[in-house]
This record gives structure tokens, sequence and C-alpha cells, in this order.
DNA sequence: AACTTGACGGTCA
DNA sequence: ATGACCGCCAAGT
């Protein structure tokens, strides 16, 4: 038992609540956890995240501009881009055209 | 033990 | 708009 899994559990939660067809970034998933966490902690955790037994939508996750930047870390090379389209994303040049209105931030819709 | 890397983000020139 | 830099913190080498 890690000291982390606790803050990793807790990111798979926020991401297996992203609604199909919404994205959100790693920052706002951050900030949502607290400000002691940086983003790059969510992207470590993102990373482990096939290890999870339960399914953790990873495609659902991108970069603050919307960039589909962890692309690289699916099966394929546009699998991250297939899924995220079958979902109503709009990609181009790997960046998520429609990001503003696709975009779900945790801190406004879980806002607890 | 020290240095580099990374699925990031914000600021400043 | 673009690019350099810095803060962040765990892992890998």
């Amino acid at each position: 038992m890690k000291k982390h899994d606790d803050f990793f559990s807790r990111v798979y939660e926020v991401v297996r609540s992203i609604p199909p067809g919404r994205v959100t970034s790693y920052g706002a998933i951050a900030r949502f956890l607290g400000s002691s966490q940086s983003s790059r902690m969510v992207g470590w955790a993102m990373n482990q995240s096939h290890n999870q037994s339960e399914f953790v939508p990873a495609h659902r996750v991108v970069n603050r501009n919307g960039v589909l930047t962890g692309k690289h870390h699916f099966e394929g090379p546009d699998v991250m881009q297939q899924l995220l389209e079958n979902e109503g994303a709009i990609i181009e040049d790997d960046q998520i055209i429609n990001f503003s209105e696709l975009f779900w931030d945790p801190m406004q819709e879980l806002s607890l």
C-alpha cells in the first residue's frame, strides 16, 4: 500500500464519472483533488490506469488545449481518436475542435 | 545520491 | 501566436 494509491483511486473515480461524449483535462482533475497535486501526477496516475481492474475511460482526458497527448499510450496510434469520435468529438490534427462544448469540469459538475 | 523524464499548466518575452 | 522557462512530484536510470 503506497501512499499515492489513495490519490490514484480518486483520479480514476473522477475519470470514471466523466459522462460519455464529454472530456476533461489533467489540470482540471488535479485542481479538483487539491491544489497540492500537480497535473503531472494525474498524468502519472493515468499511466497506471491500465492496471486497474475496472475500466477507466482514459480517452476522455486530454490536455488543456484539447490535444490528444496521450494517444501513444493506447493500443494503437489512433485508438484514442476513434473512441472520442465515436462519442461525438470532432478531431483534427490530434486536437478536439469542439473542446469547449465537450469540456466537463469536475469542479463545476461534481462540486461537493 | 544525482540527474533526467513525463498522458501538464501557467506565465512572460 | 509561438516558444522558453519554471513549478510540480514520482519513477526510472
